[in-house]
DNA sequence: GTTAGTGCAAATCGTTTGCACGGTT
DNA sequence: AACCGTGCAAACGATTTGCACTAAC
């Protein structure tokens, strides 16, 4: 995993270079994502800074606002499922597809060099230029199938 | 394909095992599912209608709640993408996947052995129960690969 | 006649935006 | 000093809901 200076020091370079501005907000933002090495919502991210930095007094407008600056700057990517299910991850791992937990929410995530190489057939096959792929495996995990069968 | 009026059957008998009333509004709406053999949005369907049938005067409302219904009934299903992405389909089909033109819009169905099978021995290999997958690859289709290196 | 479904308009919820102020360059 | 980012509150757009009325049973 990449260190969170050499994180930090890309994004500051790459404000730099779109004459973006490095702010304290922006930040603890990346470095709650790189910290909790997780997926969270753009609520679950706000949450976290009222708590942790109640001084900041961010704004919810902010949290959305950087999460897409840096989603756009390829430093965090989005999931989407079903309505109201938006979530963040740090951008910067390999590309993976998630497993989720219908009932605990809980996400796996697993690379399957097979489907990767699948999809890219697929894509040529028809033609495609493909951007970008995903694949959700929506089920119940071990402990939600035994809290389910009761 | 199923024929419409078995479709139309077990939609019936589906209500009536509910207690769920037959209306000219959910016969239509699954009509036009079945007619149109595509992806459409809740917008879509409520303008088709609109259009097709003037004198039912239906409300928006009420492809909302159908749609809805028809989904759980296991007869539509819906693809999400993107906020403000979400269309349905009937729901009678083989499993399928998607590739998405993201610039047209146009979708593209495929199903592909390998990769449902790879899907079930991850799901195994997790412990999951698998409920559902979805697999969508969004690119640029061939034609608008051209327009946009103009 | 009872119950469920409908259209309408209002409410809701996540997200975005306009603006005046404050922080970064 | 110039400009961008921020918090706030208002605006927005898709979806949902409460309600009185109508249709299906």
């Amino acid at each position: 995993m990449i260190e969170y200076s050499t994180l930090l020091e890309n994004f500051v370079k790459l404000l730099k270079e779109n004459k973006l501005k490095f702010t304290k907000q922006r930040e603890l933002i990346l470095k709650t994502l790189y910290d909790n090495d997780g997926h969270f919502s753009t609520d679950d991210i706000y949450a976290m800074l009222k708590e942790e930095h109640p001084e900041l007094n961010i704004g919810i407008a902010t949290v959305y606002r950087t999460l897409s600056l840096l989603e756009d700057a390829g430093l965090a990517l989005s999931i989407s499922f079903g309505k109201d299910g938006k979530i963040y991850e740090l951008g910067l791992k390999k590309h993976h597809d998630h497993l989720i937990c219908q009932s605990c929410r809980e996400i796996i995530e697993f690379v399957d060099e097979v489907i990767e190489e699948k999809q890219k057939e697929i894509a040529k096959k028809h033609n495609f230029k493909m951007l970008d792929h995903t694949m959700k495996i929506v089920g119940l995990c071990e402990k939600c199938q035994k809290i389910d069968n009761i």
